[in-house]
DNA sequence: TTTTTTGCAAATACTTTGCATAACG
DNA sequence: CGTTATGCAAAGTATTTGCAAAAAA
């Protein structure tokens, strides 16, 4: 999977505890399962997708399901354990290409733009972004809980 | 569709003549679906999916099929006609909760990590943030091509 | 007329769900 | 022991592809 550690070992094991923290406190249960899959995540610096999750896994838990995997991971996010890179699910588009933000609702999945307000500077290109090849595009994605939802209780 | 224009008709107008040129220029031909495909996403606010679109442009062809639509959105994204909002496909995921970048490659579609440089501030929230919601997360995405797959030509 | 694009249908990829059994606390 | 989580299988979305007919240049 093209993981290695980010980190010593006693690091993994003080993320471990708040794993365990964390579940105890949802009244989640703290199955052999989600302390892999966790694991696994925390320990790879790939991004990995459930899929490469779900191999890891199985090298330790040969009888781990995909389904379980998809099941924890969202728990996991739910937790903020652990976050999603991009978007999931259906893919949008947006035909505006001046340069904007986005806010994302987690709750009802709407898109809002955030214009820059008059005066306000563009955001920076982060200083290592050039030794990572040629910069075509920045998204810049907040995602929170839009008013709308927040009024909804 | 909950779309609104946000530009004068001239505007409008403008973008259809740079979207035929660039047509043209890929040696794609300008076809009455694709015309019409680009008008929608060009006209709405609304980040649509693909479906969206495809019902709205069914209002005005009643004939265009679904994968037509995909395969127009796929093309009008390579020529930087229109974005895609959050990433495509499959979801990835991020043990790491560090504040950092990614530089995610659209060729390859691998994920990279940039860090914050040492002594490098950390990237102010837009002003307009505020008032969309409450922003628990912010996720910053660069597209582009990656050294390895400028390498590889 | 030649080549590209479309629509249809079918296939594929990704993710989610219902339910009986197994595992946690 | 009571309840939650798992694995299995099957269903549900989202997206892609092969191919004959239609449209663009």
């Amino acid at each position: 999977m093209n993981s290695h550690l980010h980190e010593p070992k006693e690091e993994l094991d003080k993320r471990l505890a708040r794993f365990e923290d964390s579940c105890r406190q949802k009244g989640l249960r703290v199955t052999q399962q989600r302390r892999e899959i966790f694991r696994t995540v925390a320990q790879s610096s790939a991004h990995p997708s459930a899929e490469s999750v779900f191999v890891a896994v199985r090298k330790k838990m040969p009888n781990v399901s995909l389904d379980t995997v998809y099941r924890t991971l969202a728990s996991l996010e739910e937790m903020d354990l652990l976050m999603r890179v991009g978007l999931s699910s259906k893919a949008r588009f947006d035909g505006d290409l001046r340069p904007h933000c986005h806010f994302v609702c987690t709750r009802c999945g709407e898109v809002y733009d955030i214009f820059p307000q008059p005066g306000e500077a563009p955001l920076p290109l982060p200083g290592g972004a050039r030794e990572m090849g040629e910069v075509r595009q920045v998204n810049v994605q907040l995602r929170g809980i839009c008013k709308k939802c927040q009024a909804t209780k």
